[in-house]
DNA sequence: TCAGTTTATCATATCATCATGATGTTAGCA
DNA sequence: TGCTAACATCATGATGATATGATAAACTGA
């Protein structure tokens, strides 16, 4: 539901590399094996989040990726967001120039339920997905 | 945001004929001129939705597409329902075994925002949408 | 400086979705 | 019956997302 592949796997490296980058950088590789993700569209990915500040890249030896913040500065927006599709429109059923002054049919009803998602993704931090582990364990995220 | 073209397609094609269609079936040819949607594509969309029982279709003169039930009878996931992705996961991160039994770390959080959005189409029906018409007007759904 | 490790990137392949055009099928009506 | 209007479907192509393999670039440590 609702993320592409690339924008799941993304939040899913983002939470390794969180849960396990305390000690320094976290190589694609590991990362790649533990979401059984192919390695070089994973690096491809994960290059994206450097650019998007999200993540630190170094190269060589010791390199790998870093959380460019702490994860309780880090929305998963920021996570998501550089793999939503260009026109993420907010009209449910795609109008263009769907909005409160030229409203759809849907969107009054729409919009509520629009905004509560955005809300998800704006205030949940990386920090508090990593809490669950303590309530709930899980293998892999 | 969160609903293919196909099932955007869908859902303006069958506010239009839920609004257009009083007086007999509507004409493939007038929902896509209406729609600006591909005619044949919009053809098996709509025969797609036949199929599922939220249309009823008739062929030759006098023939068209007619909705199957009132509009206070068709939930909008009625009508999504046949365009969503085969394994329409619930897991944010798309792991297949993520549930309450074994929740990925964003699963507690995400499953709130899920069954929001779930009750919306669920719930919402298109008679619903209908009705906003004569609150603020809009040309075309 | 050199060797080895690691990310960065390019060219290409694969697949699903979206779309088009041509043709088939069915129904109404004279 | 035969004409015409309308949906149904098939073969094909375009596009973007996903993926793979090869190669380049950068860094570390000796």
């Amino acid at each position: 539901m609702w993320l592409n592949s690339t924008a799941q796997n993304a939040l899913r490296a983002v939470l390794y590399i969180a849960d396990q980058g305390a000690h320094g950088p976290v190589r694609v590789d590991d990362i790649a094996a533990s979401l059984r993700s192919p390695r070089n569209y994973l690096s491809k990915t994960l290059h994206a989040l450097a650019r998007a500040g999200v993540l630190r890249s170094a190269r060589g030896p010791k390199g790998g990726f870093q959380l460019a913040d702490p994860p309780d500065r880090l929305a998963l927006s920021r996570v998501v967001g550089p793999f939503a599709p260009a026109g993420e429109r907010r009209c449910l059923v795609g109008r263009a120039d769907c909005g409160n002054a030229h409203p759809c049919l849907a969107h009054h009803r729409w919009a509520r339920v629009a905004a509560i998602v955005e809300d998800f993704f704006g205030q949940t931090t990386v920090a508090d997905l990593l809490k669950q582990t303590t309530e709930s364990r899980s293998h892999s995220p």
